[in-house]
DNA sequence: CCACCAGTACTGAACCGTCCAGTACACCAA
DNA sequence: TTGGTGTACTGGACGGTTCAGTACTGGTGG
């Protein structure tokens, strides 16, 4: 698919992926319309003509930005349901935490919070999809994983949410106030879920 | 103290309050120098006389905006360690939850992290004071608890992430994203710090 | 009295959105 | 392949607005 891409649709990717990177990195107050232009190596009149104003550009590019995010964080990783449960748990979360600790992500994150107050349908939104749905998923993989006999889970949700929040509560807060975009060391990644998978594991474990 | 305010002290106060107010509402990018001087009902060039430029201005208000945050953060509750572990506990926990989804502290953090990338320090000032301290001041509440002997604490701050993670993690992304300063109700309160407090216990509790 | 302040006008620069003359490109017909 | 036609694009300029920071006059509180 996509074989040939037309002119058209060529300039239109050129700029929406510059105005992507400005906008992720300048904000929206603190980008131009002049400066996506000449990034995109494109002239001014083809940015108006492909975009009515900057704030229907601004929103493409961040409902192109939030959904390969939405799409990875709610597929689903298949889970093995190996014998080993404490080693599915692990690998579960750190799928969790290297998915959402990605550069692009914590960019995302960090335009739709500061943008919060002046466009928060699309803070809400990727809220409802993105993280919501992200918590629905690391639910239902908790469900498979606990039909193996392991776990006794009341309510998935909540494990979901208490499992994240145990794993990323700290290195995530680090990444928003740091500006940070470095994704976690393998000693870090390592650090973070283990702990939060052997406390996880302490408060859910069937009883043996 | 501070029995006679100066004028000079008094305009200085009023530019700050509102400087405040705008920064924290509208962004760096999105607060003019005018907006500031009518919102506080002086002149610009007052407020040139006391802040070199716009800049100098907003490290001055972030720098007084975090001050009383922190120092709620650090200041540890007297913890009373009666003989309820579960309700020492719940209580510490509203105490850490209500502080922080508190309006001034929800719309300073979307500041911090909105604009980290261009003011990284102080971004990383909050994490390294309020965050980190927060953290390390929760710890010491537990490790007083733990003395009771009804808690198994091998390491205080890792227990103190948990509980925070747990506790904080689905309110502080909603708000975050949402953008509602509006504090939690009361039913919201009780599920998040009751939820988090029973998956604390059951990985910590020492053994009967 | 006089330092400080209000009010306002001003400068220089940036920015949004538009317009225009000329050019490159895609598509089709001969 | 060649030539032609319409559309998209370039480059630059421009009007109107906003903004950071300065200058100046007149008034007021201490």
């Amino acid at each position: 698919m996509d074989e040939t891409p037309s002119r058209t649709e060529r300039k239109r990717a050129q700029i929406m992926d510059a105005a992507t990177s400005a906008f992720l990195e300048h904000g929206y107050k603190g980008t131009s319309m002049d400066l996506v232009a000449a990034a995109a190596r494109v002239s001014k009149q083809t940015v108006y003509k492909h975009f009515a104003d900057k704030e229907q550009l601004f929103q493409a590019i961040l409902l192109a930005a939030m959904e390969p995010t939405v799409q990875r964080l709610t597929s689903a990783a298949p889970v093995t349901g190996g014998d080993d449960l404490a080693a599915d748990l692990l690998a579960v979360t750190r799928n969790l935490v290297q998915a959402i600790m990605r550069p692009e992500v914590l960019r995302l994150r960090r335009l739709l919070i500061g943008e919060s107050a002046r466009f928060p349908l699309f803070g809400g939104a990727y809220y409802d999809q993105s993280f919501s749905g992200g918590l629905a998923a690391l639910a239902k993989q908790l469900s498979v994983l606990a039909e193996g006999g392991g776990l006794r889970l009341p309510d998935p949700l909540v494990a979901a949410e208490h499992l994240a929040g145990m794993a990323l509560w700290v290195p995530m807060n680090r990444a928003m106030f740091t500006g940070s975009d470095q994704p976690l060391s393998a000693d870090e990644l390592d650090h973070y879920c283990g702990a939060a998978v052997r406390d996880f594991l302490a408060a859910y474990a069937a009883a043996a």
